[in-house]
DNA sequence: TGCCGTTTCGTACGAACATCCAAAACCCAT
DNA sequence: ATGGGTTTTGGATGTTCGTACGAAACGGCA
């Protein structure tokens, strides 16, 4: 049986797990590391996850269910696809200071794994592809059906362009103006105005 | 007294480092990978380098170097920015491979050194600042003197989303069409147009 | 109350790691 | 050919890593 209180636990380890892995970088994250934060001692993180690689891919399921259901709740508050684009368009600003700092979660974690660790960058590429899911339906529902995959990945490009940009020069002032840039992109785009496709 | 040979065993240390810290990054690069790679006994590498750190050191020295002189080439053969900016946006050509398999080289230093290692990370940012300031040069000399710089990160941002996209679904089409998209856009620009900017 | 599956916890193991050293080999000016 | 600085070795160091186990504590149900 699967009690609550164990639940809380493996919560707490994921947790952790995944705001070290995003600090600090999933290679420069030790098993210790992981324990210490998450105030569990030492041997009792191998009863849930036999491996550091089970952790990642729990961590990853926990991004996945998080993002998720933001997007859902997106799509259930704002009703129309501009209003959904601007929201998307204002997670930059959301998370400016992490971005600043650490880089896109997204971004970092992949290029992280991208190198080596195959099957695990699989698993984080879906967190790409549940935005570029979602974003297709938005850019489908504003009336570019053929472009609307094209335009998904070209805004997913551009956000991740301006958080490599933020972060590499530490400079939350870079990521603002080309914010408003990116929203201004959307507006026209929703005007029907494609000369900039 | 420094040798030929000397300078040339320090030479291959570098190389191989740079190579694996590209290929696996940093922190999945051990001593031992490089000593290996390079063909140096264990305990040689150390007459060149004290630390893990130094070595990446003069590794990113090696890659400033070699893009500082890939640049200056370019100023010499091209006469026109527009050629030199045509040349700039080839480079995602060049590299598709590399760049589909492990990413932009820039990028993902960057993004695995901006999370902890800062004085690391600064010297990395160099990279970037190094091609900024050219790319300035080209805008500038395009007409764009006011808005050159903001330019110039624009078209690093764009490169950077391109990469890190195509790095996360392994795929060469999706360079390949971004890559033409950008050079149109280089091409508005040369012509006068700025609606896009 | 006694039982049994679940969860906790301290500790141990071998491998891999970055770092270091001391002695040997090498090279060249004298 | 000798001497002194330069470079090359291979192995040793202590530490941290991921992983694993076994015994204790817990908790609900018979």
């Amino acid at each position: 049986m699967v009690t609550r209180k164990s639940e809380r636990t493996r919560q707490r380890i994921v947790e952790s797990a995944n705001r070290l892995f995003y600090h600090q970088g999933f290679h420069n994250t030790s098993f210790s590391d992981v324990v210490e934060a998450a105030g569990v001692p030492r041997g009792n993180i191998y009863y849930y996850f036999k491996t550091k690689d089970e952790i990642l891919h729990a961590a990853i399921d926990y991004r996945l269910e998080r993002n998720r259901s933001m997007l859902d709740g997106w799509s259930d508050i704002y009703r129309t696809p501009l209003e959904r684009l601007h929201r998307f368009v204002a997670l930059l600003d959301d998370t400016a200071d992490a971005l600043t700092q650490y880089g896109c979660p997204m971004g970092s974690l992949n290029a992280e794994l991208g190198k080596n660790d195959l099957s695990l960058q699989e698993h984080a590429a879906q967190l790409f592809a549940l935005y570029e899911s979602w974003l297709t339906d938005q850019f489908a529902e504003l009336g570019y059906a053929g472009r609307a995959r094209e335009l998904a990945f070209r805004i997913m490009a551009i956000g991740q362009g301006i958080s490599m940009m933020t972060h590499v020069h530490h400079d939350a002032q870079l990521l603002q103006r080309e914010r408003q840039r990116l929203k201004r992109w959307v507006d026209q785009l929703a005007e029907g105005d494609d000369s900039c496709l």
